[in-house]
DNA sequence: AATACGGGGCT
DNA sequence: AGCCCAGTATT
């Protein structure tokens, strides 16, 4: 394994400006020609693809970005919605809250920034379910500001090419960062501006297609020659993430009931009973009495599901 | 630094 | 049966 800081060292003007070349030049004939990234998409077009990309495949949002978009075309079409229309529309894209963060920056939009998206990253930011990533993306992708965009497929991109690992760390650290930076075009004239955008969304691309997290397809890697993780044999990643348990969690249980929710088209559970009853069941997993009622207190804690009226019996919970 | 948070597709 | 995915917010 190489050390963060020989990697930086090893970097050299003449190494770096060919394996930004490349990658640039890769992406200029492989881009993929996402409906978000056709010239007509809107800064909050743009946002509203990341903030549904968020965890969630390229494949799983094409779809519903599109019929979204179409349905609420802006924040202020958006912030008018009502939240339980907000969130069957986001359907199975997964992380319902995500829907719900984006209604409330709709109206934080409209309410504190005349109902345009700002630019500057520090704003984007402060807007709820805006976090780092996604503050520096849509600054980029959508304003040409030439932050420093750093997903997980450009922290495996510069883990291979640059630091020799097959993978990135668990978490984001300092010397990731400060690698990307270091990475980066030079901004001082408006050519580089743009190169350091397109930097950033082409090394993106060269992550999901080419240097994948499993299987990569090195044969067809535009920086082959040039990858520090194949010069040393692409050993295997030391650092194993610990994937999460899914059968029989409260989030399996979360889920199975927004399904139901969104079934019968409205999120208040006070004919949840009636629902799961005509619809038969709710999932493979029956869950326990505590487990029910923890997974649909914390839904309307979160604002996920509605009580207008009390609940008198829940599947399960009648006495 | 850890943990909670969906859901589906791929190996 | 895991592993992974254009992360964020909370503890």
């Amino acid at each position: 394994m190489v050390s963060m800081s020989s990697a930086t060292d090893q970097l050299n003007d003449t190494h770096l400006h060919q394996v930004r070349t490349r990658i640039l030049d890769w992406y200029a004939q492989n881009a993929r020609k996402l409906p978000w990234r056709q010239p007509d998409t809107t800064a909050w077009g743009v946002l509203v693809s990341e903030v549904m990309l968020q965890q969630t495949q390229v494949a799983r949002v094409w779809e519903p970005w599109l019929a979204w978009m179409q349905r609420w075309p802006g924040p202020a079409e958006l912030a008018a919605a009502e939240p339980a229309d907000v969130l069957i529309m986001w359907g199975r894209l997964g992380y319902p809250r995500r829907a719900l963060r984006l209604h409330e920056t709709a109206k934080a939009v409209v309410e504190h920034h005349d109902g345009v998206l700002p630019a500057d990253p520090e704003k984007l930011l402060a807007l709820p379910g805006i976090g780092e990533y996604t503050a520096a993306a849509v600054s980029s992708f959508a304003f040409g500001i030439p932050e420093v965009v750093i997903d997980t497929n450009v922290r495996r991109v510069h883990a291979r090419i640059f630091t020799g690992d097959g993978a990135a760390a668990p978490s984001l650290t300092a010397a990731e960062r400060r690698l990307a930076a270091t990475l980066m075009p030079e901004t001082t004239t408006e050519h580089g501006v743009a190169q350091a955008n397109t930097w950033n969304v082409a090394t993106m691309e060269l992550g999901a297609l080419i240097c994948t997290a499993r299987a990569p397809k090195c044969q067809e890697c535009p920086v082959l020659d040039q990858c520090a993780w194949v010069a040393a044999g692409k050993p295997e990643p030391t650092t194993v993430a610990k994937t999460q348990s899914w059968n029989g969690s409260d989030r399996q249980v979360r889920g199975a009931i927004m399904g139901v929710l969104r079934a019968q088209g409205a999120i208040d559970v006070v004919h949840l009973q009636a629902t799961v009853e005509a619809t038969g069941r709710l999932g493979r997993h029956v869950p326990e009495d505590t487990q029910w009622n923890r997974a649909l207190n914390g839904l309307v804690a979160d604002g996920l599901a509605t009580l207008k009226h009390e609940v008198l019996a829940l599947p399960g919970t009648e006495n």
